[in-house]
DNA sequence: TTTTTAACTGAACAAACGATCAGTTAAAAT
DNA sequence: ATTTTAACTGATCGTTTGTTCAGTTAAAAA
């Protein structure tokens, strides 16, 4: 599904001069190898270093790739539409398995894609130079997975539907604590150097306890506010 | 305390020369608007384009400033070590007032530094430039703030104290549940474009009784293991 | 008013960068 | 074996950027 599960030699054999490759090849080539890189060094990343990388020169770059803002443009479409897995949004919906244990299901696997090194880096930089594919992907977050938790606990915790009292922003709100708690690892790990002191795993499971205990204090009292 | 206070005139006054500054005064003024500039297109950002937004020629800037790296290594002073509130250690530390409540004013107050625009952004561009003043940061913040929460939540429980029995890391990471919460916040509204849908004192509250009911199922079960 | 001090300017340099293009050559087609 | 195709290179251009410095001038000192 994800462009890293296709191997691609990137080290040219030594001294030999670098084979040919087909357009098609070539290309996902490139797109990966600017996903690393301008994930490690952000998109002010200059093209003769990504070359240098790719063993190729830098003007073959602008052979496959109109401008920079093109290449940068692909690893957009590598990193947030490439790598969002449906599946996701079947798990949260599944009754046959107790609520606590769909969303750690659901957040282990999540995690597995959005906290490395690339998805967390190069979400930061396009965030904060403005794109608005951030915004794009929050809203689908929102959505595809933080909406329908909030609904299923309404019925985890025996209230009334949506059909019959509309979803109040607060209990999204209370969601969204659990992203922003995966989402801080990842950033305290690829971003700002403190590694974990304990394991993932065991992190994504008391956060969904947090948050479920939470939910039970808190949402039968947001709803029933004005 | 912190710089903005100061009330500091950027635009010069139409069609007149610019009057001269006393050294000090010129220097917190390049520091100010350094902190803005680079807040709002990150540290790439070249310094032709900051003197004239200060009505300043570029070569003024290298006058006060030895090289770019040390003018930004100003701006991080300004923001993380400026900008720290003694106070916020002291209030956890009230057992006068109920623990929810103390959490409540503490992050209250925290998040009216740490969710503006200059902090949220410069945090994350220094921290992406791979700079340890981020580490160093998060450290202080874990000993200063983090830690003692988690002292006050054993003493809430009835729990033995640190001394009779160590802190888990698990407890600690517990508390940066609240942190990672309230950054997410900022980074929603001043790097994502996702403005709130509800207002940042009741998300405030939301989050410490989540935070607090979790500790009371979450803790107990921690500091029986091994 | 005159002299001295130091805040400030304008022009320039070298390095780094995105982008272009005429030419080269490996590989496919004949 | 020869021709055709297209993947790839190397050199170059124009711009942007950090940095320097000799000279200018407002304000303080005399």
């Amino acid at each position: 599904m994800s462009i890293e599960q296709t191997k691609i030699e990137v080290t040219p054999p030594e001294g030999q001069p670098r084979k040919r490759m087909k357009r098609e090849d070539r290309d996902r080539e490139i797109a990966a190898a600017a996903v690393a890189f301008f994930a490690e060094v952000g998109f002010d990343g200059d093209t003769r270093e990504l070359a240098r990388r790719l063993g190729v020169t830098q003007s073959l770059i602008f052979r496959y790739f109109p401008n920079k803002a093109a290449l940068i443009e692909r690893v957009y479409q590598e990193v947030y539409v490439g790598r969002w897995n449906p599946y996701w949004e079947t798990i949260i919906a599944d009754r046959s398995v107790p609520l606590q244990d769909r969303l750690v299901r659901l957040y282990k696997d999540y995690s597995r894609v959005s906290l490395t090194y690339d998805w967390v880096r190069i979400f930061m930089f396009s965030g904060l130079k403005g794109e608005d594919i951030n915004t794009r992907y929050l809203k689908f977050l929102r959505s595809r997975i933080l909406e329908p938790i909030a609904i299923e606990v309404r019925a985890e915790l025996g209230l009334p539907t949506p059909e019959e009292l509309p979803l109040k922003m607060s209990e999204i709100e209370l969601a969204w604590g659990i992203n922003s708690r995966i989402f801080y690892l990842g950033q305290r790990k690829w971003i700002f150097n403190m590694p974990l002191d304990i394991e993932l795993d065991q992190i994504i499971e008391h956060t969904i306890i947090t948050y479920l205990s939470g939910a039970k204090t808190v949402v039968p009292m947001l709803i029933k506010q004005d």
